[in-house]
DNA sequence: GTCTATAACCCGATAGAC
DNA sequence: GTCTATCGGGTTATAGAC
């Protein structure tokens, strides 16, 4: 076996393939589907716009595969369990490089296959959230507890605006948690 | 004096101009600021793209005058007050048309004038809502009440993702109102 | 004032040399 | 596997005819 230096040429593939999808992500989460070209992320990744095309098939596939989130894992249970769930999940995505994630949100509000792929995995996390809220209009409140967490990071990261760009993510969860409370729950107690 | 019969010259300029205006209105908030092109906002007010060039004179130009936003009142007084003025104006912002706001929102995420625009416009609304609220943390607070709103406000038109989209807005008022006065109102008694 | 024609420049995607 | 050349299409913006 000619076995070569560095790894099999699989390995090598993936690699750069990896590489690659890194540049992507970066620059969709940076400029949205729209301004984002192949040929920038190709020369960000050092390779040809052309390797891009015959990995990826197409941009869209290229956005398809940068934009794959990791499925959370939200545990449901109780009312408060829910919101405490979502909170820690928000304090994550709240700390570090949210390049994926940014990537779909900046993407979804301008490309109609990326709002539709956002959807189609939210949709059943919402109503798993939902399924933990013990009232008659919990999708509704399930809605309105994913739109703060959207709301939350769009301010932080795309629009930088106000107090929020550089508070720290356990002061944010603190300030929201009777928020989230109130909106898992029903009312705790209206004796009339 | 040879009156023609509709108007003088430059009423029929403001006509047309406004028709052009709400064309770009509509198709910035709908595709955002990329893919919304001139030729398209022209045929849509049924006039000749060289003409929208004529007026305005760049697509970045047809979108600042597309996209002036009336400025909100928002009156400030004690914190319940606040929370009451964000609520009444989110409810206005909820029902009805939200071209102009939409159209800002969108483009916001892609584009770099528009980002800019809202900021400069945004932080000041921001900085009054958070002279309203008696913690030393008002500004966060106040930011993350305008990242409420925006979440809402994609969440339901942008995304119209879960129950937000077909919800009435005196439902959703509804709901956000503990959230919006445990964030506009110090801590109201905590007895340990 | 309105519209046509076109310049100058980008893009995604393809074909093919090496 | 990698890169060059190019096709066909789109865009903004300009110049000029009517």
């Amino acid at each position: 076996m000619t076995e070569p230096s560095a790894g099999s040429r699989a390995q090598q593939r993936r690699r750069t393939e990896e590489r690659i999808l890194a540049a992507a992500r970066q620059m969709f989460a940076e400029l949205g589907y729209e301004r984002t070209t192949i040929r920038a992320v190709a020369k960000k990744a050092g390779v040809d716009a052309g390797l891009v095309m015959h990995y990826f098939g197409s941009k869209n596939e290229l956005f398809s595969r940068a934009a794959e989130l990791p499925v959370e894992e939200l545990a449901n249970g109780s009312p408060d369990e829910v919101a405490e769930a979502l909170l820690t999940s928000l304090a994550k995505r709240l700390d570090g490089e949210p390049a994926a994630s940014l990537a779909v949100l900046r993407s979804m509000l301008t490309n109609a296959e990326a709002a539709e792929r956002y959807r189609a995995a939210g949709g059943p996390q919402l109503d798993r959230i939902a399924a933990g809220i013990p009232a008659a209009d919990a999708d509704l409140r399930a809605g309105l507890l994913g739109a703060i967490v959207h709301g939350v990071i769009i301010e932080r990261y795309l629009l930088r605006l106000g107090g929020l760009a550089d508070a720290s993510p356990e002061r944010i969860v603190e300030l929201l948690r009777p928020c989230f409370r109130a909106l898992a729950a029903a009312e705790p107690a209206d004796p009339d």
